[in-house]
DNA sequence: TAAAAAAGTTAGTTGTTACTTACGTTAGTT
DNA sequence: AACTAACGTAAGTAACAACTAACTTTTTTA
């Protein structure tokens, strides 16, 4: 698949229950990778590695070297910018489709 | 996995770019079946069938019968609980982990 | 009643993803 | 320099998801 827009990532990051857990983990203060793995009974430090990964290439979560250890933090922002882009992506193709001829002729064929 | 959440079914429904599609395209129109799968050209009818019983799993689109047609409607108030779910879903886990004992010995573990 | 239209369902295939185990890397410690 | 701690990466696996082709169901029309 192609993720033609940047909120696919954010949307795909955020189905998975397990990254909602760690966002949540990391939404108020800096955690390493391990110290979040402790927080799991049921799955591998690998795992959660992973999962972060996924997060820092959606840009949920922002990470900073400390000697030997790499603490994470959630990115506060980039939830902000899913929410306007809820409140926005809908709302502009409603407007394409009361605008646009392209969608005249689909109500049309109707 | 386990649906413990209903947010669940809808983050999973809209994290798929084409039912994403979908539901802009019967956002502010009803429309049928075959009317949405005639605004892809790379996809077959019955593969929008199943998406639609996804977004209809997740509420986020409604349905009513005429005659032999389906017409399908999105459904607004979703995504209005979305959005609330998004803006609050972190913030109770803050307070959750500022006034909790489980939390409390987390970031003493830090 | 037979045929057509509109739609849902099933079986099977392919690609994706969440996971584990094993290994590699980097930065402090002894 | 060897050792350890913290972490990432790679390879492989099992489950899941998106899709197509074929089939079935329901409603209208000839």
């Amino acid at each position: 698949m192609i993720y033609a827009y940047p909120m696919d990532l954010v949307l795909k990051a955020l189905a998975e229950p397990r990254r909602r857990a760690i966002l949540r983990l990391v939404w108020s203060q800096e955690m390493t990778a391990s110290n979040i793995a402790a927080n799991f009974d049921d799955v591998t430090r690998p795992a959660i590695s992973q999962h972060l990964r996924v997060l820092r290439d959606a840009n949920l979560v922002g990470d900073r070297r400390d000697g030997s250890r790499r603490l994470y933090r959630a990115n506060h922002d980039e939830m902000v910018r899913l929410r306007r882009f809820l409140e926005q992506y809908w709302q502009s193709s409603l407007e394409r489709l009361q605008d646009g001829a392209e969608a005249a002729q689909r109500i049309k064929e109707m």
